[in-house]
DNA sequence: GATTCAATGGGTAACGTTACCCATCAAATA
DNA sequence: TATTTGATGGGTAACGTTACCCATTGAATC
């Protein structure tokens, strides 16, 4: 049996009793709803703290709130991702609501039952980062129920999105690189599960504004991709792929920090320098790249201010706003000494 | 308004009527109570599937079960936890449970709201990670509901814990330091907030381990604790305040990954190389540990294991078990290339 | 053939909260 | 003084699900 306890919880009818006031009147004050005397109010406040009455989130999800909110996260491993949580949970205090966060996992089947997970539990609304789903099936959630979507970048009337500029920041990185004087710019870039255009996603964006920036700069024959993963094993991975070639590049641009970091570990076994040998930068500026022994190149995305929005945005939406909003962070390059000019003379 | 459907989501009622039964068949075919037959319960299961039923947790969890179990973590910060949650996942999988993640935070006053937040909402058991709440807080919440705590010592008969065996764990790290030859060896631990008996936390276990070995050896006039933080600032700030001592220590244990991370950022900001000048080790051999530029010796406890372990002592006590039970996961050392033997000459 | 039994299916009353309405009263207006 | 108004408080019916009971049926037993 799931009750295991004998003493009855709680509820708004022994506030009232204790009170000497109807039900109605409890629901009133705990909602902050008017049609209560400050006298009154104040007897019932002080019934609810002698009682350590808190309403139960059941029972008010079969009338409408939760007051909860869900958020959807592929997986925990990203510190990026404790940023964005960082910033949600500051705009969220204070406002009676509670996240909670589910894991979206790799597969879109695993997402789509996570995001079930938070329909079937009555959330009032819906943050997800980064997910694999395509717009529809995205706008017909946000038909149901308040949706934020991080770090994707289509436009949708139906919903939210708050996302980084993830061109530019492809941009900063791939001419820093260019103007330290490289030429042969590999990129590590991420495979995915999605059925979202491509044009959608972080990953296939940074890359194909490293192409693009490649061939801008007539390096159309250098352009070298390894497609593995955003972790450290896929940027090992990735590495060893490019360090294997030849002739090798002179700079890798990993499409996040995480793989960066994977990405030097792979270096340092070649026996290969950073950034001597081979210059690496990343994406996300993780506290990591910010250590002085690893000192990696990274692109500046405000975590924390995107999941503050995003928690600003799903609030407005819950209490009514049915227009879309679209907020962007413009990423900024910060160099380390992870990256430097190409060794002079390699061929 | 947080409705902003026309479409009314479809209950047990439309099951019902669709497949020609009552609600309590209905219930009865997602609960796998018997009481159906082999035909009703095939035509009902038909019905849900072309309707896209799923019940609701919100109802659900007035009548008892809402098959959503909570899981507190201070915050998603170390890649540690990821594994255990991974574990925890695998053995939910298929059960029809769902778990549900809150951030704890740092103090005692976060992690109370957050565990409340979950005994609200209705949740059927309660996981937590590390928590800092005294024993007898947890006691009281595990009567209401069934709980399983992670990463505490103390015996309960109210609820089940997983852990490491820590204090076997600190021994091999502080051992395999000695019998390298090390003598000036430094501990970074962890500043808590919390009412627990000391003796029940595993920072307090490791940094007291570390300090009976030492004494154990003669080497009580060596023994040098920095008391920061399990992250990679507080390793940072911790390494660079050993670093300061006269003379310096051939040797620094970190309680955490994350923490010996900051301090292989230290040494280096020093001039320092590890393991020549310096070795360093850490606990809990994340990830990040095993890459070969970081190569740190630490100590591997099976976190996947661990989060497996929980939920299953979890479901169990909701299915109804009251004896207590505890599981112990031990710890193996992964020595690699962050220590060696003491600079020969060093005074 | 009468009785017992198990299996199957349904009726109904909760669970705790809130939205919607109505009743009361005192103050303000005509 | 009679009427209107606004503020305050309460009664009640849901919301979707399940636990508990009872009714019916066909088979098994005496």
């Amino acid at each position: 049996m799931a009750t295991q306890n004998p003493r009855r919880r709680v509820t708004i009818a022994d506030v009232a009793s204790h009170a000497q006031v109807s039900t109605t009147a409890v629901s009133k004050v705990i909602r902050n709803a008017d049609g209560v005397s400050p006298v009154t109010r104040s007897r019932i406040q002080a019934a609810i703290a002698e009682l350590g009455y808190r309403p139960q989130a059941a029972a008010r999800g079969m009338r409408g709130r939760t007051f909860t909110i869900g958020v959807v996260l592929p997986h925990i491993r990203n510190p990026f991702f404790a940023d964005i949580l960082d910033g949600l949970h500051e705009h969220l205090d204070g406002t009676g609501y509670q996240a909670i966060m589910v894991q979206g996992g790799a597969t879109r089947k695993a997402e789509k039952q996570a995001v079930e997970a938070l329909l079937d539990r009555q959330v009032d609304g819906i943050i997800t980062v980064a997910p694999l789903a395509s717009k529809n099936r995205m706008e017909e959630v946000a038909k149901e129920r308040p949706f934020v979507v991080l770090a994707r970048h289509e436009r949708s009337a139906a919903y939210d999105s708050v996302f980084d500029d993830d061109q530019a920041g492809a941009e900063l990185v791939v001419e820093h690189l260019m103007e330290l004087g490289h030429r042969r710019i590999a990129h590590i870039t991420h495979q995915d599960n999605a059925i979202a255009r491509p044009a959608d996603l972080l990953h296939i964006i940074r890359a194909e504004t490293y192409k693009r920036v490649m061939r801008e700069h007539g390096l159309a024959d250098e352009i070298a991709v390894a497609t593995t993963f955003y972790s450290e094993q896929g940027g090992y991975d990735g590495a060893r792929e490019l360090l294997a070639r030849s002739p090798r590049p002179t700079a890798i641009f990993a499409g996040a920090d995480q793989a960066a970091i994977g990405a030097l570990a792979a270096v340092h076994e070649a026996g290969l320098r950073v950034p001597e040998d081979i210059s690496i930068a990343g994406y996300d500026n993780t506290l990591l790249a910010a250590l002085p022994n690893i000192a990696l190149t990274s692109v500046d995305q405000d975590g924390f201010a995107m999941g503050r929005m995003a928690g600003r945005l799903l609030l407005e939406r819950i209490e009514g706003r049915t227009a879309a909003a679209r907020f962007s962070v413009g990423p900024k390059l910060v160099a380390r000494r992870s990256t430097a000019p190409p060794p002079s003379a390699t061929s």
